[in-house]
RNA sequence: GCCGGGAUGGCGGAAUCGGCAGACGCAGAGGACUUAAAAUCCUCCAAUAGGUGACUAUUGUGCGGGUUCAAGUCCCGCUCCCGGCACCA
């Protein structure tokens, strides 16, 4: 007899006890069992804001419950967490508070990493990182150097999207309906030099490789729509007046004979050359400044009116030799192809609503299929479909498809053009106005222009003090110490890049840096090749673009240079859904947010993170209830309770129900294994709650094996999910080692299927009754038992069969008429 | 406008390959235990109609069609919701 036990155990010390054996244990330390199969299980790691959030606690949770079932499952599992440490927050923190950005980020790391002890996470604590740690950033800067000499990190001076909020550029990535992605204020346009990445080199491979990708639909559907690839012809059309050409881009070559005007965007370069010395001077000049400060919201807005002006030039049609207009106007994109448009007003609905208010000539050229003649001249609305084309010369007859490549081709041999492809993607840029980054490392030189600062020579360290006056420039630029320099080529004065590097290009590369976290370069080419690529990477949505393109781009450029064995970090991906409470995404300006602390300390983390799994599937949304949490809680008592039973049968019990609890057991086992494997945590939750229900309403018709059997199963199953209680109940039941030391339980196939099931027989397809066979029962004999069922004469009587279907296992369908 | 995803009881969700719709949990109802309550354990719980009742019949997975012996699942046409892209030439 095992001493009389409460009918609860105490949260809170059985979370804690467990926590500090773990630690002295070092449990979840990667090890050296180099025979055993590798796991890369990676989750995002958190900006320190200071605390966690519910959506911290979801995405842990189920990146912990891959890596301690892989853990179990004899994998050799790498499963290491660290800090996007760079970021505004901190700095915003120092020009409200003074507290200096590296003060304030690593007392946050410091009470985040025991919220996450608390949560019984299975982190393997040596390998962690910290971006803003010189350790860290001087391999950023190493990697951009290597961007650099390789010509993928450039400078360039253009238009850019400023954030007034945080007082920085953005990259497109990060403006989000025309406000910034993080602060939510409307982005302006600035015309700055800025340094950039060439992710555009790798449109097409960042395209193509989503085919190869464990990755949900939509989030390659995201990546594939941000790409956005066309397909089309380039045109020439020269200017013969100042010998210029403007070239364009199309989708539709086929169309080029419609082409009766061409349009640049007001920002296009041409466009002072053009009217230089031209009547229209000034009025063009006037109409271009007033639209370029218009702000890309209202220049992109639905009801936005189409505007343009005419130049006063005029250009050569590449095929027909015919003069066209040249226009400025608004509804051309300068960062979008060649910032250039043909207009085709038959066949493009801008470009037919831009003719009709200016009064320009349109020229059908494309004819539905099947349609006779009609009015080629005066169209009342673009017609945007293939068909075949007419007016178009020698390639008048041809169908749409045919005509592009036609055409292309006939570009492409008078040197005026040919098919081209082109991205929506732009180049990323990296630059930021701000401290708290990596700093960019570059001198600039009066002598040698661009130098970078040697690989010897970093890190490019910040400077500990700094001014934060949340106004003007960078602190950064305003520390004339840390500016002034001397040249590394030259030796003369020169002054530093001011600029630091975006922080997304910190979090492109540091799961690379967990497998090799003291290596004293980047990354230990050997451990990358041993552990690359991530085989399950959890994260948030919002990264569907962002920091999973960025990632993407880093990982190619780093195969491209023979640094990383695979062109792709991420195998499997599983994106997780946000915590909603009250009905709203939780936000501190809504006032709707929930604290992780009070809720683990109300329910402990066992009970937090088996109602996170259990209360949807990872992907979806899901409403925070407290009765979920509590429910959970209540789950876990009941399995406490049950495992601190006396195993030992009360005296003259058989063991009628060892088989039934026999077959429960085992196919408990089956179906936790394979939902964990297809990720659906939710039921293999609901499998642990069957099978404690089984174990309860069996319990005294079971043997002191079958019992002890399918406790022991029970508890070493749970383990993933609620690893404190789990490992309490292993000691409880006589074992001296970790439950998390064990190896996930089997089962015997042959107790997957039950000997006699139950099949449903339906005629004319409603369900009539139902029989308990045998299951070996062939389809034959399945028939023929439910056509001699005594139930069975009521629904034939009279009326002839006209069909049987019978599937062993499951149901007989009797049609008769 | 284009692209993707979705819609199942009062609620969250399950149904993995076309085979008994609603597992599991929450909420609710009833019972046992208790002086009582809480906790716990057990039972019931899609809708409608009929029956005291075990039950019987019909309907039922957003809507309308179709394929099939059989459809939440496949096909065609819609509605609504969520997400992405959008004057992208």
């Amino acid at each position: 007899m095992r001493p009389q036990r409460p009918d609860r155990y105490d949260v809170k010390a059985v979370e804690s006890r467990w926590q500090i054996e773990w630690e002295r244990q070092h449990l979840y330390t990667v090890g050296s069992a180099k025979d055993l199969p590798k796991f890369y299980c990676l989750e995002q790691f958190p900006y320190p804001s200071g605390h966690l959030h519910m959506g911290h606690v979801r995405v842990y949770t189920l990146g912990d419950v891959v890596a301690r079932y892989r853990r179990m499952n004899g994998y050799r599992v790498l499963h290491p967490m660290g800090w996007d440490a760079f970021g505004l927050p901190a700095e915003n923190a120092a020009i409200k508070s003074g507290v200096a950005p590296r003060v304030s980020t690593m007392a946050n790391i410091a009470y985040m990493k025991t919220q996450m002890r608390q949560m019984g996470l299975s982190f393997d604590w040596a390998c962690e990182v910290t971006t803003s740690e010189p350790d860290y950033y001087r391999f950023t800067q190493e990697l951009f150097l290597m961007f650099y000499e390789r010509g993928l990190a450039y400078r360039k001076a253009g238009p850019v999207n400023w954030c007034p909020s945080c007082e920085t550029v953005l990259a497109n990535e990060q403006v989000e309906d025309g406000v910034c992605w993080r602060c939510e204020a409307p982005v302006t346009k600035r015309d700055l030099t800025q340094w950039y990445f060439k992710i555009t080199d790798y449109a097409e491979r960042l395209l193509q490789d989503l085919d190869g990708l464990d990755w949900p639909q939509d989030i390659v559907t995201q990546q594939r729509n941000w790409i956005g690839k066309s397909t089309g012809a380039e045109v020439v059309f020269k200017v013969p007046a100042t010998q210029d050409a403007i070239t364009v881009f199309t989708t539709r070559p086929d169309t080029l004979f419609g082409a009766t005007y061409v349009v640049l965007a007001p920002e296009h370069p041409l466009v002072t050359r053009l009217i230089a010395g031209l009547p229209s001077e000034q009025a063009v000049n006037d109409f271009v400044a007033r639209e370029r400060v218009i702000s890309d919201i209202e220049r992109t807005a639905e009801t936005s009116e189409k505007r343009g002006i005419f130049t006063g030039a005029y250009a050569v049609h590449p095929l027909t030799g015919a003069q066209v207009p040249i226009w400025v106007g608004n509804y051309v994109l300068a960062d979008y192809g060649t910032g250039a448009v043909m207009g085709v007003p038959s066949h493009d609905e801008r470009d037919f609503r831009f003719a009709r208010q200016y009064h320009l000539p349109m020229v059908t050229v494309v004819r539905p299929p099947g349609q006779g003649g009609g009015d080629l001249e005066a169209p009342t609305e673009a017609y945007t479909g293939a068909g075949i084309l007419v007016g178009s010369g020698e390639f008048s007859g041809l169908d749409s498809e045919a005509a592009k490549a036609a055409i292309a081709g006939r570009l492409q041999d008078k040197g005026l053009g040919g098919p081209r492809i082109t991205y929506r993607m732009r180049d990323w840029l990296i630059s930021r106005q701000r401290y708290w980054g990596a700093p960019i490392p570059i001198v600039h030189c009066p002598q040698c222009g661009i130098v970078p600062v040697p690989v010897s020579e970093l890190p490019v360290r910040l400077p500990d003090e700094a001014t934060f006056t949340g106004r003007g420039e960078s602190p950064l630029a305003q520390d004339e110490q840390w500016v002034c320099t001397t040249c590394p080529h030259c030796g003369g004065a020169a002054r530093r890049e001011t600029d630091t590097m975006d922080t997304f290009v910190d979090s492109s590369w540091y799961y690379y840096r967990y497998t090799s976290s003291d290596s004293d370069r980047p990354f230990d080419a050997r451990q990358v090749r041993y552990w690359m690529p991530v085989d399950e990477y959890v994260g948030g949505k919002e990264h569907a673009v962002l920091h999973l393109l960025y990632s993407r781009f880093f990982t190619k450029v780093l195969y491209d240079v023979g640094w990383v064995p695979t062109a792709e970090p991420f195998q499997r991906l599983l994106p997780q859904g946000m915590v909603v409470y009250r009905g709203k995404k939780m936000s501190k300006s809504k006032g709707n947010t929930l604290s992780p602390e009070s809720i683990m300390n109300d329910w402990g983390a066992d009970a937090t993170r088996v109602f996170m799994l259990f209360a949807a599937p990872p992907e979806k949304d899901f409403e925070w209830k407290e009765a979920g949490v509590e429910g959970a809680y209540r789950f876990l008592q009941r399995v406490y309770r049950l495992a601190v039973r006396d195993l030992e049968p009360e005296d003259g019990k058989r063991a009628e129900a060892d088989p039934i609890v026999r077959r429960l057991t085992a196919r408990t086992a089956y179906k936790v294994s394979e939902d964990v494997n297809r990720r659906s945590f939710n039921t293999a939750v609901s499998a642990l709650m069957e099978l404690t229900n089984g174990l309860y309403q069996h319990w005294s018709d079971l043997s002191l094996e079958v019992r002890r059997q399918g406790l022991e199963t029970l508890v070493v199953l749970l383990a993933p999910f609620a690893p404190h209680l789990a490992d309490e109940l292993w000691h409880e039941l006589g074992h001296q080692e970790s439950v998390h030391r064990e190896p996930w339980p089997g089962y015997d196939a042959k107790l997957l299927v039950d000997p006699e099931v139950e099949v449903a027989v339906q005629i004319n397809g409603k369900v009539r009754f139902k029989m308990t066979v045998s299951a070996e029962l062939d389809a034959d004999g399945l028939g023929a038992q439910a056509l001699a069922d005594s139930r069975m004469a009521h629904y034939v009587e009279d009326r002839q069969l006209v069909k049987l279907v019978a599937v062993p296992g499951r149901l007989v369908n009797v049609v008769v008429r």
